[in-house]
DNA sequence: TTGAAAGCGTTACCAC
DNA sequence: GTGGTAACGCTTTCAA
């Protein structure tokens, strides 16, 4: 292969100076028309590819937004991602991902990795971060936004929602239908925050109710899916049913839950109330549709997108905390 | 906030010159330890963060891969994604992620994109692009390697799978469990060419059994789910039972008719058998047990990495073909 | 073992 | 409208 094509062969053929170039493969109104339109084809003609790399080093601009994601394998991080992919394509930026697999220490890596490439704003899920990558973040004065959790110290902007409160509705829920023995099923402690947090919320919750304790059910380290809750059920076998009802850290889980349950010939909801988290679409196909929360994954992306507007435009300066409200959806199992 | 720390302000610092710093901080041991130890410990002191854009200035090589997805929001492709990322991080790379939400016009925008950031491979999934996307990469010299397909005329590398064998395996289940009043849902005619290829590979396959013509269910525009699967059985009712077998474009699919059907009464597998596609946790988890196709998504993405792998040391120098043999897997809905 | 100089391709800034 | 100059932060190359 011949050596790359760059502005300076473009300028020499034309005749003009690099300079011209630059201005005339950009929308710069000072150059001539005719110029401009000679320099285009003489660029087509020679193959002339555009290096944003070089852009981005000259401008100190990488066009990039940096966002992290404990997992892809996850139909509301992935609708969250897709939300803010369209959105920030249509502003001339380009999405950096990377991928936690749900362990704190891996996101310090990432985020170095991440700012290694410049990028003009960091976007993390969740609010729980080592204290090396909050250094690392504000040290930059990188403009960055949490979101899928509401922190109590954020580092700057956060689009989320409460975890503990969306429990709470799901207790209510559940103390109003008439239950009382919870179990909830979720990851062992440790990796996944937000299912910490959920966890968190249903004892706050129950004990606020004044119910007898929640019985813990492992389903293994995160992430955890339907198999998981599929087999945490399983080795658990029809003492399942003294409890009477399972809340379980996600729709998949639940979806595993009830099919196991059902399996075992245990009646849902009329011996065993199970809920989910998320509004998956499992959790509305389902028979029976499964309780669950909606927490607006798209929503959030575009709110996301709609911050970073306002950052760049300069309009938003202050650290912002937008809260998209999650709801309850009733279902069939409860 | 205070300009960014490059090695000019660490070597100030360390009373050393940049050139030091450098070799420090890369795994050089041309540099006295004491002296990498010093410098290593007042970049941290300092918050120095490296400047990847600079290196890929400077060296002409990105660090790079640039991948591209139909969608992130499906379990089998976020699987690839997750090994091909996982297998790239190991080798010092970076995955650059594009999403053509199905659409063959969007992937050539995509691909423009991509190639703007001067990655230093490219993996397409499908093997259908517009011309103008062929020459682009064709016309770079820039290794290329199509996935989740076998394509008639390869860009260059592939690692994939006949979708009309695996059709051919599943209208041979069904045949020989005594099924023959066939019809295929998916998504609408267009968008999405794996899926069409599944569709002719059933059309076809039916023919060489000699059974009566596929019924079409069409549940939409791609993509599509578990909800469209659902509302394309529930927009014909009980008459679907005038089939004895659904063969859907995916899992989720399925799982959409699986249930809608159940709510309609029609026993599975007695009285309609039904098939997916993709080995989906659904798949293994719903009641009763999906009968799908097992494509080995992570397994791809493992290939895809030793054939970069391979290609960056330039042990591989000719396209190169993986058949990724995807394999049947009999649930109880058949 | 360390340093100096040059340059990767582009664009900001100023001159004409 | 156009061009010259310098610089972004790093690493290659050569010299000490």
């Amino acid at each position: 292969m011949s050596a790359r094509v760059t502005m300076r062969d473009v300028a020499r053929v034309v005749g003009m100076s690099p300079m011209t170039v630059s201005r005339a493969l950009r929308e710069d109104n000072t150059v001539n028309a005719k110029t401009r339109a000679r320099v285009r084809q003489v660029a087509e003609e020679l193959g002339y590819v555009y290096d944003s790399t070089s852009q981005a080093f000259r401008t100190q601009k990488s066009g990039f937004v940096a966002v992290t994601l404990p997992s892809v394998n996850n139909a509301n991080f992935a609708e969250t991602f897709r939300a803010v992919s369209n959105g920030l394509g249509q502003m001339g930026l380009q999405l950096l991902l990377g991928s936690t697999n749900y362990r704190v220490e891996k996101e310090e890596e990432l985020v170095r990795q991440l700012l290694a490439r410049n990028p003009e704003a960091l976007v993390l899920t969740g609010g729980h971060h080592t204290d090396a990558t909050r250094a690392l973040v504000q040290g930059r004065g990188l403009p960055a936004i949490e979101m899928w959790d509401l922190p109590a110290e954020p580092l700057g902007h956060v689009v989320g929602f409460s975890n503990t409160e969306a429990m709470a509705d799901i207790v209510a829920h559940l103390v109003q239908t008439g239950r009382r023995k919870l179990a909830f099923v979720g990851a062992s402690e440790g990796a996944d925050s937000r299912g910490a947090a959920r966890r968190a919320g249903v004892v706050q919750a129950a004990q606020a109710h004044g119910l007898p304790e929640v019985a813990m059910i492992d389903a293994g380290p995160a992430p955890v899916s339907m198999r998981h809750g599929h087999a945490a059920i399983e080795a658990i076998g029809r003492d399942v049913a003294r409890n009477d009802a399972l809340i379980c850290v996600s729709d998949p889980v639940a979806f595993g839950c009830l099919s196991a349950v059902q399996r075992l010939g245990v009646r849902v909801p009329n011996d065993l109330a199970i809920t989910g988290f998320g509004a998956f679409e499992v959790a509305k196909v389902s028979n029976p549709r499964i309780t669950t929360v909606n927490v607006q994954a798209e929503e959030i992306g575009r709110e996301v997108v709609s911050l970073l507007q306002g950052i760049f435009e300069g309009s938003i300066n202050t650290p912002t905390c937008v809260d998209v409200k999650s709801t309850l959806v009733p279902g069939e199992t409860s």
